[in-house]
DNA sequence: CGCGTTTGACCTGCGC
DNA sequence: GCGCAGGTCAAACGCG
């Protein structure tokens, strides 16, 4: 599961538990807790709570405490402590039966900030008690209510992901049929149109929620919806005779047999190898573009990279340079660098292809990013003007509070999703969804997180020198955290109540405000959001390797 | 000497 | 068929 984000969100449960909706246990426990606190009244009488309490804490104090008390003294004291008791019932429950980080105090609840603080004067003042008191109810009624608004919606998110879920699974249990009827029989031109027209019927009717399910899958799940990717893709270029795409797989592949799939030329739909085959094809298409401001050369995302060409591009002065991953022989990722024409200050830089080899965790925000973004492309994978619709309607469905831009461009020869991270955000945008960019068509602007502009907004901590290490950390583990993350992580709260979780914002807020490479891996990392509401997202990488292990077979 | 970069040549797809 | 543009190759070159 999720460690760094979902680490650092566990400690606010209200906002953790609230995504955390795909974990059972922490599902539970959630709503376990929000029956408590809903039933949580304020008490009228305290001493019916002090009798509650009595019989809940016979067991730990002293049994003499409650009898030294007079009856008929009012004894602001005892209210007091019965407050404080009550308020660290609230705080483990807060904390899941965990005891909370004295940093909880400050945030949950400005109730706690009363408590500690004014013992002394309650002693003094029973007037002052009094309006605290009230004051503290006021807080904890509005707490209530904020609590049951996000019960709520996380009921509604509950109700999302499951309902992505079922269509994932009604794909996946429909592909897998197509797959076994393609095996059982022969695959002539005519079955395979069969096959295509069978799948393209299934299109139209689950089409709007196949593209809702951006979720990387592990090995053949995942090989199973790119391949169908792939053949959506050459159905929706019905006006390029196959075998012209084929040629053109084959010629991409066939330079690099080794790295590109030793059987690349072989047409698709054959039984067997249909997969990984179509899936590193597609893959390969999809690309994702990353425009972020540096003035070096290329940005550092973690891995290593050779250069093997370069190119002056039409309509840009600045040469584009072809790079190729090294980190292991034979990886098919590659991707090119060049300077925006217009503001040369900006880099762009498109990745292209999985890595078929582990990543260092300053590695894998990007790598994440490629699968993702092919995925997220793929899973649409219509030129058409539907198909960008949906993914469109689709991105606006995952991303609805968040104030970067993801472009996903069809105009391409490619399917791209750029990730523009040179804009300023939009604060407005962070709570309500985002109003219709104007952008020319067939691109489709779709909010998202992590501009370099905004973060330090959002985070507000003090910026100082963190290895890039631990910025990317936490990218690679926000990547892996639950979908709707990037919605309540940025929440002003962490930083009080967190003082891990404030050192790790700090530490990837520097790195990122040093370096806008950092900025680029974190959007990469929170692309993989998209898809990466699935246990196996935190294993991208191991996806990767799955797939392209039996893809590279050399 | 090994490794990475540079750079011109080459291949392929595509539009006219 | 031709030219253009994108992409890749590989020999030459530079650097540590």
């Amino acid at each position: 599961m999720d460690k760094g984000w979902g680490l650092a969100l566990e400690s606010d449960p209200v906002t953790s538990n609230f995504f955390a909706a795909k974990t059972s246990s922490k599902t539970a426990a959630f709503f376990r807790l929000n029956q408590q606190r809903d039933m949580f009244q304020f008490p009228v009488s305290l001493a019916g709570s002090r009798d509650d309490r009595r019989g809940t804490s016979a067991s730990s104090s002293s049994p003499s405490d409650d009898t030294r008390i007079p009856v008929d003294e009012v004894d602001f004291f005892s209210d007091e402590k019965s407050r404080v008791i009550d308020d660290d019932r609230v705080k483990k429950e807060h904390g899941d039966g965990e005891p909370a980080p004295a940093s909880d105090l400050d945030v949950n609840t400005g109730l706690l900030l009363l408590t500690a603080g004014s013992d002394q004067s309650t002693v003094d003042d029973g007037v002052s008690s009094d309006m605290e008191d009230r004051r503290a109810k006021d807080e904890l009624a509005q707490l209530q209510v904020e609590l049951k608004r996000m019960n709520a919606e996380n009921q509604k998110l509950k109700d999302m992901l499951s309902h992505v879920n079922n269509n994932y699974t009604a794909l996946q249990m429909h592909l897998v049929t197509l797959m076994q009827q393609q095996r059982n029989r022969p695959g002539t031109e005519h079955q395979v149109q069969e096959v295509k027209s069978e799948e393209k019927k299934y299109d139209e009717e689950v089409m709007p929620l196949r593209t809702l399910d951006l979720r990387p899958s592990g090995g053949a799940e995942r090989a199973e919806i790119v391949s169908t990717h792939s053949t959506s893709e050459e159905r929706t270029r019905s006006e390029t005779p196959q075998n012209n795409v084929e040629k053109r797989i084959g010629r991409e592949e066939s330079p690099e047999s080794e790295s590109w799939g030793p059987n690349s030329k072989i047409p698709k739909l054959i039984p067997g190898k249909p997969i990984d085959q179509s899936t590193e094809a597609t893959m390969r298409k999809a690309r994702v573009s990353v425009r972020a401001r540096s003035e070096a050369p290329m940005i550092t995302d973690g891995c290593q990279w050779r250069k093997y060409g370069q190119k002056m591009a039409k309509g840009n002065p600045c040469p584009r340079a072809y790079y190729r991953c090294t980190m292991a022989v034979g990886c098919p990722v590659r991707k090119q660098v060049q300077r925006c024409a217009d503001d040369r200050t900006i880099l762009i830089t498109t990745y292209e292809g999985n890595h078929n080899h582990p990543l260092p965790p300053a590695a894998m925000a990007m790598a994440s990013t490629t699968a993702a973004a092919a995925s997220m492309l793929l899973s649409g994978s219509m030129p058409s003007a539907d198909g960008i619709m949906n993914q469109n309607l689709l991105a606006r469905a995952i991303l609805p509070c968040s104030s970067s831009m993801a472009t996903i461009s069809a105009s391409a020869p490619f399917p791209t999703v750029t990730l523009d991270l040179t804009h300023s955000p939009n604060p407005l945008q962070f709570r309500t969804p985002p109003p219709p960019q104007p952008q020319p068509p067939p691109q489709f602007q779709v909010p998202f997180p992590g501009q370099p502009q905004s973060l330090p907004q959002v985070f507000g901590q003090p910026l100082y020198n963190q290895s890039k290490f631990s910025g990317l950390q936490l990218s690679q583990e926000m990547g892996s955290s639950q979908l709707g993350h990037q919605h309540k992580v940025p929440h002003p709260q962490l930083q009080q109540q967190q003082p891990s979780l404030a050192d790790t914002v700090s530490a990837a807020t520097a790195a990122i405000t040093n370096d806008p490479s950092f900025t680029a891996a974190l959007a990469a990392a929170i692309t993989s959001i998209i898809s990466g509401a699935h246990p196996n997202s935190s294993s991208n990488t191991s996806n990767n390797n799955n797939n392209n292990t039996s893809n590279n077979r050399q």
